[in-house]
DNA sequence: CTCCATGTTTAGAA
DNA sequence: CTTCTAAACATGGA
């Protein structure tokens, strides 16, 4: 569930093993990913560079080529990076393949094919382009009081918002309201200050706690509700069953003892 | 077989 | 202009 988590643990993964490698070939085997770009620019602009840095805004990965440029990877609904030392570890379906000169190479799999792959110039010029809000943790309390101001629609679409704020999905938006006690259909405008001060205190706690465990659900605190969110599962703090509403087009658990209407 | 899924974009309505 | 809904995208899993 690549959402801030998950492509911050991607981002730490590739600047551990992926960065300072001559890039000798990419193969990309579903085309259908690169957004603005052809499989053919995306081999001039990648052969013969090195990874130098990386970065992230919101649910977005950027790589930065030592002669200037950046790969952009978002990861859709499913989606992750592996890295192999070597041509055996590699595995055996990948969406792209970026294979360096000393033979290891990095997978980017996305087997549902929602992802995307592009070029960018800077990260600025992706968040311009992408029209997207600040990325999530790098929000103060007043910027994040300043951007719910005016707004008239549910807490949870707010939240998930990426060009309001970046980086918060289903999954976590559920997590934080259930930690600040918000029910997910609650309107904006309708949140007092008290409500806003816990829930950005919820949204810093939840994002900084799953980056720490790795975006890895099995590992997650065990007043979480993340890995109760499916049909059966109890509120993790009173055993309730846990709801789910439509909303927004998504589905949203929460606790109906501890998130009220 | 049907329905649903962690994301984004677009179209159309209110 | 904002917000909501539905649909589309591609594919795997229940």
């Amino acid at each position: 569930m690549p959402e801030l988590p998950d492509v911050e643990t991607y981002k730490r993964y590739l600047q551990a093993r992926a960065l300072h490698q001559r890039i000798e070939r990419i193969q990309v085997q579903a085309p259908a990913l690169l957004k603005g770009t052809t499989a053919q620019a995306l081999g001039r602009a990648l052969k013969g560079r090195t990874f130098e840095s990386a970065c992230r805004h919101g649910k977005y990965l950027l790589v930065e080529l030592d002669h200037g440029g950046w790969l952009v990877l978002h990861f859709g609904m499913t989606g992750e990076l592996r890295y192999a030392r070597r041509r055996e570890e590699r595995p055996g379906q990948s969406e792209c393949l970026i294979v360096f000169d000393n033979g290891s190479s990095l997978a980017y799999i996305a087997p549902r094919k929602l992802g995307r792959i592009t070029l960018t110039d800077s990260p600025q010029t992706l968040a311009h382009d992408r029209k997207l809000g600040p990325d999530a943790l790098d929000l103060s309390g007043a910027q994040f009081r300043e951007l719910a101001t005016h707004r008239r629609g549910t807490v949870k679409a707010w939240l998930m918002n990426q060009q309001i704020m970046s980086g918060i999905g289903n999954v976590y938006s559920d997590e934080i309201l259930f930690q600040a006690g918000i029910h997910p259909q609650r309107s904006v405008a309708a949140l007092d200050d008290d409500e806003l001060k816990q829930l950005y205190k919820a949204l810093r706690a939840v994002l900084n706690t799953a980056v720490k465990k790795k975006a890895d659900p099995e590992k997650m605190p065990a007043d979480f509700l993340l890995p109760q969110r499916h049909k059966g599962g109890r509120c993790p703090k009173c055993g309730t069953a846990l709801r789910a509403i439509k909303t927004g087009g998504r589905s949203a658990w929460y606790c109906p003892r501890h998130q009220r209407t």
